[in-house]
DNA sequence: TCCTGAATAT
DNA sequence: GATATTCAGG
């Protein structure tokens, strides 16, 4: 959440902001658009009528904390791939790790298992306090919702890499999006590729009703032929590219009460940035 | 192990 | 019917 959170103090390499690719933060909310750190998300009232107890008030030290924890797991991440964290060093999160947690017990109901081959096996108990466990045990994740700025983030990153090297994994690499999996990127992917496919087929005509969401972002040059429009140097798969800026959490948050913002520019904005997913979908 | 296409669930 | 998730083959 910009002013407070983009300081030079919070800036591990030194206060430099020369990696940003300026191009990305189009569209994205500037700083005054966004609730400070110290602003409440709930206010005092709804938090009494709903009995939650109060967020403890953040501030940039906080935000710092979680995001040299998320550097920490894209370090462990990147010692399995070629891929290039270097870059990633000016990452900064505006997500707290406990949301994560938070967020995973949300969905953890809901799906059918497809497989009874496992005879009977327990159903993965989380008990919220095992944090570790549960992000590595296979917790049913709420489904995600591919709003139009984490598709345009999508579609940045793919257009980046070019058509040809973008894989699942880069993509939710390059993405940094917490919570998203590599294979919410594969699925997106394949019906991206399918669009791409249905476009070029009937480039005179407009896309499909269904296509709203990726109508809404226009395929960059790269995409439309070769792939070779990216950032790509050299071999393949060794990826350089500069992350500007860390995605924040956009799955769907539980709380009855997002609607009720207090900041006018929030509300818009919050509506923005995720959709929500009834719990109870269908 | 990862990617991709297809099947299936919501 | 649209969209996301999961499976299965390469």
């Amino acid at each position: 959440m910009g002013e407070e959170v983009r300081m030079s103090d919070y800036d591990g390499g030194g206060g430099r902001d020369d990696n940003r690719v300026s191009e990305w933060e189009v569209g994205l909310p500037t700083g005054d658009d966004l609730t400070p750190l110290s602003h409440p998300l709930i206010p005092p009232e709804l938090a009494s009528a709903f009995s939650i107890s109060p967020e403890p008030c953040r501030n940039a030290m906080d935000v710092n904390l979680a995001s040299q924890n998320t550097l920490g797991q894209l370090q462990a991440l990147s010692s399995s791939t070629n891929f290039n964290l270097k870059s990633l060093n000016q990452v900064r999160t505006m997500e707290l790790e406990e949301d994560e947690a938070d967020l995973m017990k949300e969905g953890s109901e809901s799906r059918k298992l497809r497989r009874i081959d496992s005879g009977g096996a327990e159903e993965e108990e989380e008990n919220g306090n095992d944090d570790l466990s549960a992000a590595k045990t296979a917790v049913k994740r709420p489904r995600l919702v591919w709003t139009a700025q984490l598709h345009k983030r999508f579609v940045d990153v793919v257009a980046h890499l070019g058509i040809k090297n973008a894989v699942p994994k880069t993509i939710m690499l390059l993405m940094n999006v917490e919570g998203l999996t590599r294979e919410n990127v594969a699925s997106h992917l394949q019906k991206y590729r399918l669009y791409l496919k249905r476009m070029q087929g009937l480039s005179s005509e407009g896309p499909s009703s269904s296509d709203h969401l990726f109508a809404s972002t226009p395929v960059p040059q790269s995409l439309q032929e070769t792939g070779g429009g990216g950032s790509l140097h050299g071999n393949g798969r060794h990826v350089q590219m500069p992350i500007p800026m860390p995605y924040p959490q956009m799955m769907h948050m539980p709380s009855p009460y997002q609607g009720f913002e207090s900041h006018p520019y929030n509300v818009a904005q919050q509506r923005d940035w995720y959709q929500h997913v009834t719990p109870n979908d269908k």
